[in-house]
RNA sequence: GUGAAUGUAGCUCAGUUGGUGGCAGCACUUGGUUGUGGUCCAGGCGGUCGUGGGUUCGAGUCCCAUCAUUCACCCCA
C-alpha cells in the first residue's frame, strides 16, 4: 500500500491514545475546578477572520495557512480567533459579563514538520473574556501550572509584559534606535527582523544577538503607569498562589494581538520546541473584531508536546481495559460462549473472546498478554454438567460456576469479578 | 521556504572491497503427550531492499532524479 498519511499529519494509535485520553480527562477536570465551560468550534472559518485576528503580516497568515482560495475559507491555525468570533456572534458578553471558556481540538499550519511540531496538531485552549483584573492573569498561569504539575511534568513558567497601545509605541521607537546603532553586529535574520518585527530581535537565539540585546531598552522600563500597576498586580497574585515563575524581559509573542501579560510554559526536553504552552492578554482584540469593548486573556497548550513529555518523563501506562476473557473449547462451547459474552457486555462488562478455535493454551497466553484478571473456561465436560470454570489469573485459583439462565450467570460473574 | 542526515520484515536494526537479502532481536503464530497464561525450548508466517532511471556480466551496496521521514533554521503550541 503506498497511500500514506500526509507529511506532518499523524495517526494516534491505540497505546498512545490512552495517554491523550488521560491528558484530556485531567484537563477537563482542572478546567472545571476553575469554572470554565467547554465550547466546541468549527475547524473552518472565513480566511478574513484569521487575517484580522492574528495579523496580516504574521508568518502564520502570510504563509502557513491551509486556505481554500476559491472559497475564501481557512482551516484554523489557532483557536482564539474562532472562539472570539463565536463569543461575539452569540452575544455571550450579554449573558455573563465574564466568560470562562475552553476548547480542545486540532489546528492546522503548513510549516515544515519537526520534533513536537506537526501540520495538524492539537491544542487545549482556555480563555477568559470580560475581565481586566490582574488576578485573572495570575489565575490562568496558576491553572496551567496546576495541570502540568498534576501530569507530573516539570516545566518552568516565564512571564513578561508587552505593554499596551499607550506605552508600546514609545518603546518601539527607542528599540528601533538602539537596533539601528548595532545593525552591523546582528545576524542576518535580525537585520531583517529589525524592520519587520523589531521585538523579535529580543529573543533571537543567536549568541551574538543575545549579547547585543543585553543592553537593549527593556519593555518593562517603558511600561505606562497602568501597565506597570497591572504587572505588579499579576506578580502579587502569582506569589499569593505560590506559582513559581521568572520574569523574562526578552520574551516576545508571535501573534500581533497580545497586550500586557504574556507567558510561556517552557521545557528543555523537546529539542527546539521549548514552549509546551503559551498565552497572554489581548485587551483590544475583541473590539477590533467587531465585538464589545472588553478585555481578554487566554493560553494554549500543545498536546503533542505534552504527550511527548509524558512519554519520555514516565514510561508505562496501565494496561488492559478488559475484565474477563471467555475461553471456548470446541464448537459447542464456543457457541455458548458467544451468547454469554454478549450477555456479559450487555451487563456492562468488558469481555474478550476470539472465534478462531484456538487451543486453550493459546487463549490463556492471550489472557496473560492482555493482563486480564479473570478467564472463564467453558470446557465441554463441565458444560454438559451445566458448569464452567472461573480462573483468577493473579492467584491462579479456580472455581466452578453454575450455568443457569444467562441473566443469573451474568449476575453471578459480575459479583464475583467486581468483588 | 532554507540546510543536513536517513530510507532493508509490523517495529528496532545487521548486510564487510558491488557477486543469490539475516537460523538477527522484538512482535505475531504453532507446538513442547489428553483441556490451563506470564519464563524457557523448538518450528512457522513475514521483504516490490522508498520509487524511477543510469553504470555494470551482475546493484541493498556506485551515480542521477524523485518521494518520504527525521533533526535544525525561519516561525510557533
Amino acid at each position: 500500500m503506498n497511500i500514506k498519511a500526509l507529511n506532518g499529519f499523524k495517526d494516534i494509535l491505540p497505546g498512545e491514545v490512552e495517554l491523550w485520553q488521560r491528558l484530556e480527562a485531567l484537563a477537563r477536570d482542572i478546567f472545571a475546578r476553575f469554572n470554565f465551560s467547554e465550547i466546541r468550534l468549527p475547524i473552518l472559518e472565513k480566511t478574513d477572520l484569521f487575517a484580522r485576528a492574528i495579523g496580516e503580516s504574521t508568518d502564520i497568515v502570510e504563509k502557513e495557512m491551509y486556505t481554500f482560495v476559491d472559497k475564501q475559507v481557512t482551516m484554523r491555525p489557532e483557536a482564539t480567533a474562532s472562539l472570539l468570533r463565536a463569543y461575539i456572534e452569540h452575544g455571550l458578553h450579554v449573558q455573563k459579563p465574564v466568560q470562562r471558556l475552553f476548547t480542545i481540538g486540532p489546528m492546522f499550519r503548513h510549516e515544515r514538520p519537526q520534533k513536537g511540531r506537526l501540520r495538524q496538531f492539537h491544542q487545549m485552549d482556555a480563555e477568559v473574556l470580560g475581565s481586566a483584573s490582574p488576578r485573572v492573569d495570575a489565575e490562568m498561569m496558576a491553572m496551567g501550572a496546576m495541570l502540568l504539575a498534576e501530569l507530573g511534568l516539570s516545566v518552568s513558567l516565564e512571564m513578561n509584559s508587552l505593554g499596551c497601545p499607550v506605552c508600546r509605541p514609545g518603546f518601539r521607537t527607542s528599540l528601533l534606535a538602539f537596533l539601528d546603532d548595532r545593525h552591523q553586529a546582528l545576524c542576518d535574520d535580525c537585520k531583517r527582523r529589525s524592520s519587520t518585527n523589531p521585538l523579535r530581535v529580543l529573543d533571537c537565539k543567536n549568541p551574538k544577538c543575545r549579547e547585543q540585546v543585553l543592553e537593549a531598552p527593556s519593555l518593562l522600563e517603558h511600561l505606562c503607569a497602568d501597565c506597570a500597576d497591572h504587572l505588579s498586580g499579576v506578580q502579587e497574585g502569582l506569589e499569593q498562589l505560590g506559582v513559581q515563575y521568572s520574569l523574562n524581559k526578552f520574551m516576545v509573542r508571535g501573534l500581533d494581538y497580545y497586550t500586557r501579560t504574556t507567558f510561556e510554559f517552557i521545557t528543555g526536553d523537546l529539542g527546539a520546541q521549548a514552549a509546551v504552552g503559551a498565552g497572554g492578554r489581548y485587551d483590544g482584540l475583541i473590539e477590533q473584531l467587531g465585538g464589545p469593548r472588553v478585555p481578554g486573556i487566554g493560553f494554549a497548550l500543545g498536546m503533542e508536546r505534552l504527550v511527548l513529555l509524558l512519554q519520555q518523563q514516565e514510561a508505562e501506562l496501565a494496561a488492559s481495559g478488559v475484565d474477563l476473557l471467555v475461553a471456548g473449547l470446541g464448537e459447542q462451547s464456543s457457541r455458548y460462549g458467544f451468547g454469554l459474552t454478549h450477555a456479559l457486555r450487555t451487563g456492562g462488562m468488558r469481555v474478550v473472546m476470539d472465534f478462531e478455535g484456538r487451543s486453550l493454551k493459546s487463549q490463556m497466553k492471550q489472557a496473560g498478554k492482555l493482563g486480564v484478571p479473570y478467564v472463564l473456561i467453558l470446557g465441554e465436560n463441565e458444560l454438559v454438567k451445566g458448569k464452567a470454570v472461573l480462573r483468577n489469573m493473579a492467584t491462579q485459583e479456580q472455581q466452578d460456576i453454575l450455568l443457569q439462565d444467562e441473566a443469573t450467570t451474568v449476575q453471578t460473574l459480575v459479583t464475583l469479578i467486581s468483588a
